[in-house]
This record gives structure tokens, C-alpha cells and sequence, in this order.
DNA sequence: ATCCTAGTCGTCTCCCTGACGATAAAAAGC
DNA sequence: GCTTTTTATCGTCAGGGAGACGACTAGGAT
């Protein structure tokens, strides 16, 4: 840190990029917004944007946060914040010199889950957005044959990774769904994140037995028809132990 | 990513700070250096320095542990790298408004890990360096009674915590190691990582019979006196699968 | 020769997990 | 109304991993 003159540092651009998922219609999805200018014109893209001068970076992500989704990021202690319903938390930071043409720019990339939103609202700006399963965005060739503007697919692919990690040994599953669910709508979530099935009965058994991640809500809801199941909300543990396991294939 | 005018962006400096970890008589180290100029003049912090205009992130925290330990980084198509024995991935980004007083730094942080070295050598400039146990670093008050400069003491904890973590579900570890190694240097270094003690009967058949994990160097040694043990390399694989349990307290 | 130290093999028990049968309670179809 | 379908929930059983710990081995130190 001394090997600089601080005056005549180099020009750097700092930005955040956000991995934002949620589980729709039994499958993983990411929001996206469609680039309205040059470099990378009409492509898909994740949100972002640039970092204010006096704004931190998870302060920044969850400002972009709001208003690509309008969830409102509640700022923790820790590098982590939850939202109204949703996570947020870093990613990791993408800073190859060529990794935008215009100018050299180090995106600090941002994770959010949320649960399932009413429908993806176009943001501040008249950019256009969607939630994407992250399978066709990330499929050879990306969506619609297209691949994600910048190296956006990359940061996507290490958001997913993270995601389905983090939910096998924390409660954060749970962020992808409402206030009140299932031990069945949980473990579509799972389902869906991982993209495999898994045994109802023992994953009931699993998740009702880890002291902490569910708490009985009280009442019972019959959402996908069959027999009424309880109700729970997320418990005040962070961590699980034992994790669950992602079975192989 | 369009709300700015990209020739208008805010001025940031981008540097990377290193958290470099290693075992040294039973105890988790981490290399720190003496800071010959304010601000936090005479203070220990992490080694680190500004991102090169055109360099990528992992390409300046490979050439900062070449320049203050000697360890050559080889590139892996991935974000980690593996040097000569050493382990180097990204860490976090810390970009705080106010963690640097001259400036806005933003600084990728990246987690080293390094086998026992013969000697801290001072690095390419003039300031002094040495190893020393996280546990007074980050105890209170720090080294000495007195801190670490920056935010450094946040951004050890954090590489602590991540190495710690990840020794449990990787072959980690044996970065820590030389080539060649027992099973009971192996045991040690967790021990010292996590510092706790492990059963060594326990510890012994469950590296050796975690496939891909250790793989018979073909000699015996007699390090440490006692019985001659069997020496190993690290195999190929890097996740553990089941993981080392870390016990609780 | 004896002790000490460290390494290695074995055993036993507990608990978690996966596989899967069985029952319960609602909606959907007839 | 009755049956079928769907989903939820409880139980059982076998296999495997991990903690606790005994026993034996092979060097150096005294």
C-alpha cells in the first residue's frame, strides 16, 4: 500500500452487479434486465450499476436491489443484509482488465434470494426486465441463443453455485419463500435449486428435526391441493447442523 | 450500469490486501507488515498494494505474495490459484467510504495459504515483516495492545473464518503442508487451524480412507520422534466428501 | 533394558440417512 | 355420495460414518 503515490492512482470504475433468484414455477430463475445502449446493446444483462462516491458497496447492491425489485434491504452488522423477504449478500469481485470494453471497471457481484414476487417491475430507468430459469440463461449459447452481456454469465454461473450451496448448510432456503410456508413448499425449493427430487418423507423428517430452522406458525393451508399442511416460518438459525444433503447423481 | 455517464465515474483506487496464513510451531500465523508511513504509520497491517492498470484481481494478489514471501503463483483457469505449495483464492471486497482516510479504496482482499516458511523476508521494499499468531492479532486490542491498521483486523477475521470453514469440506488443508507429509502433520495443522484437539486413531482412519484425499509418498519419516509414519502427498481431490468434522465446543 | 512418544489397527455404540410402507385429509372426477 | 388422486405426516429398518477408547508397533531417550 505504499508502493503508489495515492495521488496518481489508476482510473478505476467501481461497480455492483446483481445475481437476484428466486424459484418460480418449480424452477430456479434470475432477474435480468435488457441493455438499452452500447457496448452489448438489446443483450440481456444483470442489474447494476455504478457505485456511489459516498455510498458502501452493500449499501450500493441493496440500493439496486430496491429498485430493480423494489425490496427494501435492511442492513445488518456483517457483510449480509434482509431484505423485507429477501438475502443479500457478496458475491465475489470481477475486475479483468477487458472485461468492459468502454474503460476498465471492477464489478463487486452481489447475491439476493427472494421469494416468488408478484411480477418483475421495469425498475427506475425504462430498461425492461425479467426473471429467466437460470438453465436456459446459462445453456450453451445462453437465452434465445444469445449469451448474457459482458462476462455477466460467469458471475450468474457463481451465484447459482453459491446459492445451491449455501442452502445445504444454512437456513437460507427459507429466503426464497414468503413469511409463512409449507415443509412442502420448502422442499420444492430445494427441488428447484438443485434439480433433483427429493423424499418427502425424509425431508419433512429432516427439516422438522433441525432445532431451529422451522417454527410452527399455527395455522394449516391447503395451497396445492391434497391434505392441509401446517404452516412454519423460518427459525433463528442460521447455520444447520447437520446440513442437508444434495444428493449426488 | 447506464444511469452514469461513464467518463463522469466517481474517483475509486483499487488494491489488494493479502491474508496469508500458515501453521508455525502448532499455531495459525498470518503475515503482517509494518507500515513505515501514515497514515497508521508504525502500525501492522496486511500486505497489499493497488491493482496495476492492466492487471486482473488474481494476477495482483499472486504478484503481492511473490514479492513479500517468495511463492511463485501459477494461474488456474478458475478464481484460485496454486503456487508452490501455496493456495491463493479471493477473499471479499471491502470498499467502506471511510476505511482508507486519504482516499476511496476499494480493496479485494484475497486468503493465502502457505506451508511453513524458512523466513519471512522482508519483500521487495524496505518494511519489516513477520508471522504472527491470529489469535494475538485479533485478541483484544490486537498485536501488542495495538491494532491492526485499516479495517485489517475485519478482513483477517474473515479469512480465518474461511479457512477454518474450508478445511472441512476441502483438501485444503494440505496446502499448509509441505510435499510430503504424515498424517500426523496433517492432524496438527488442523488442530492448530481450529484449535482444538483431535483424536488421532479417529483423525488417521478418516484421511486415509477418505479416497482421493492422500495418496502414499512411498517413504517413512521420523519428524517428530516416535514410531516412523508413512509419508503422502495431497491426491487429486479437493472436495471432501464426507467432510472433517470440525467438533464443537 | 526400560520408558516415552508417536503411529496404526480394531471394536463398539450411537445417530443420521436413505429406502419405503402406511395412514390422514383434502380436492377432483364420476 | 363415492372413488380416485394428491399431498402431508408418521413409522420402521438396514447401512454407514463418527466419537470413544483399547491394543499393538516401532523408533528415540535414559
Amino acid at each position: 500500500m505504499s508502493r503508489y503515490d495515492p495521488s496518481a492512482f489508476p482510473p478505476f470504475a467501481v461497480t455492483v452487479d446483481l445475481v437476484v433468484l428466486t424459484v418460480r414455477e418449480h424452477a430456479l430463475c434470475a432477474l435480468v434486465v435488457r441493455r438499452g445502449e452500447p457496448p452489448f446493446q438489446g443483450y440481456w444483462a444483470l442489474p447494476g450499476g455504478f457505485v456511489r462516491p459516498d455510498e458502501g458497496l452493500a449499501e450500493a447492491a441493496a440500493r439496486e436491489l430496491a429498485e430493480e425489485t423494489g425490496l427494501r434491504a435492511h442492513t445488518t452488522p456483517g457483510q449480509n443484509s434482509v431484505a423485507a423477504g429477501a438475502h443479500l449478500e457478496q458475491l465475489a469481485t470481477y475486475g479483468h482488465p477487458q472485461r468492459d470494453p468502454r474503460m476498465r471497471v471492477v464489478s463487486v457481484a452481489h447475491l439476493a434470494l427472494a421469494p416468488d414476487l408478484p411480477a418483475p417491475r421495469p425498475g427506475g430507468d425504462a430498461r425492461s426486465a425479467r426473471w429467466a430459469p437460470v438453465g436456459e440463461l446459462l445453456g450453451p449459447g445462453g437465452e434465445e441463443g444469445v449469451p448474457l452481456a459482458f462476462d455477466h454469465a460467469a458471475i450468474l454461473a457463481d451465484g447459482v453455485e453459491r446459492a445451491r450451496s449455501k442452502i445445504e448448510y444454512s437456513s437460507l432456503a427459507t429466503a426464497f419463500c414468503p413469511a409463512e410456508f409449507t415443509v412442502g413448499e420448502l422442499r420444492r425449493v430445494y427441488e428447484s435449486v438443485w434439480g433433483v427430487a427429493l423424499d418427502p418423507r425424509n425431508f419433512h423428517r429432516k427439516v422438522t428435526g433441525t432445532p431451529g430452522f422451522l417454527v410452527p406458525a399455527g395455522g394449516t393451508t391447503t395451497r396445492q391441493g391434497g391434505r392441509p399442511a401446517q404452516l412454519f416460518r423460518a427459525g433463528g438459525a442460521t447455520v444447520l447442523n447437520p446440513p442437508m444433503l444434495r444428493p449426488e447423481p
